[in-house]
DNA sequence: TTAAAAAGTTAGCTTATTCTAACATTTGTG
DNA sequence: CACAAATGTTAGAATAAGCTAACTTTTTAA
């Protein structure tokens, strides 16, 4: 039973919301907003994957991927971040070029082709952002993040993911001299609106409460 | 204006059937028959490819590719080829089993991907049946090909390259010892059914017409 | 030169995906 | 509780591709 691109597209859709986000409760609203279309398009299309068993949910109550469901959408992610590490080591793309690219292909049919690539770089456990890249198994630890914000003054940690979700955001992390593994060491908190002092490479820079929200770290 | 995957195979399809056979008529039935679907179809996205300008026809008349028209398949080649070889020399896909996955692939939107990827292997000039690639300018000159049926009995050759349009072709080619650049030696011709004693690798094998009609060879 | 055969076209349906507008249900708050 | 806001669903239409059956035009060949 083949999959289009496009019930693909819901099902990784899904999983983000309901499995990856703390909040595990995923609407039709939500899910239209995240995909980019009408919720009349995601309702059409959620009744459909409820008919294959991918998703399970009753009339207006919440959404949830079933066991197939969730199996598809790790694979689905395991190519995405396959190929992201990839472009990214092999294909000169920036950290912040790959993600468009990868959602294409993604959807490449070809185990062969996904164990071979998988081969070829080395078996990596991360792609560019530091998420994890599910095994060939199905495996996918999700190991806990603390977030940059959650640390306190004085404290060093070094950099182990970004959330990749916004351009903008990697764009910003590079410009600022951080990449993945950077040393980081907590100079001050300002309590006024949660912003931070770190140091980074020798040099002292100011960032938002919002960007230490999405900045994974591990303490040093 | 974006193509879809289905617009581009069309184009391609006709590029091979008019600037690539030998016959360059080409008609609804026969576009239809190369695509496996049905002449209506057929007919269908012709009219709406001529509404892009991408194809010329008259109504009851021949089809043929615009300038824009040929400019996108060859590009489609191009991306197609170019990842042929990939999966061939980094992705342990034998002679055979690139094209389908290739046929996928070519549908990538991604510029940088296709010059990162001419750079990364090396900007090669024949994708692994022999085939010319397409250069990044569109320049795309099809070398005369001798076939080894046009050979006389005494005469030897280099194959250079392979009709990939079957893939049982192309197991057989291996089957026999052949790969690309392998010397051979016409031992005889047989009048009856064209039929060719051939020595390859010190080995006398037979083969059929219809098979040297479809092996391209450099005479030497 | 005329009548099959072949080739090409049209009409009318089907499935997949999306939309807008209208309607229904659930939630949350005064 | 009661009703307004938020959320979810349905109806009806559009676009992209594909199909079958019927019809038209061109070609072939007796
Ligand atoms: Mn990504
Ligand atoms: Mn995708
Ligand atoms: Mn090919
Ligand atoms: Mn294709």
């Amino acid at each position: 039973m083949e999959l289009t691109k496009t019930e693909e597209d819901y099902l990784k859709a899904l999983f983000h919301l309901t499995e990856e986000s703390e909040a595990d409760k995923a609407g039709t609203n939500q899910l239209a907003e995240y995909l980019g279309i009408s919720p009349a398009s995601a309702n059409n299309m959620l009744k459909k994957l409820k008919g294959k068993a991918l998703v399970a949910y009753e009339k207006y109550g919440k959404l949830e991927l079933t066991g197939q469901g969730k199996a598809v959408a790790v694979r689905l992610i395991r190519k995405h971040r396959l190929w992201e590490t990839f472009l990214h080591q092999h294909m000169n793309f920036s950290w912040d070029e790959v993600h468009g690219v990868a959602e294409q292909l993604e959807h490449i049919q070809s185990p062969k082709l996904i164990a071979e690539l998988d081969r070829f770089l080395g078996f990596p456990r991360r792609d560019p952002h530091g998420a994890v890249i599910p095994g060939a198994d199905g495996e996918y630890d999700t190991p806990p993040k603390a977030t940059l914000s959650s640390l306190q003054a004085g404290d060093a940690c070094r950099l182990v993911a970004v959330d990749d979700s916004s351009e903008a955001l990697l764009r910003y992390v590079s410009r600022i001299g951080l990449a993945l593994n950077s040393r980081i060491q907590v100079e001050e908190i300002h309590e006024f609106d949660g912003s931070l002092s770190i140091l980074v490479e020798g040099v002292l820079t100011m960032v938002s409460k919002q960007f230490a929200d999405r900045v994974f770290v591990e303490k040093l």
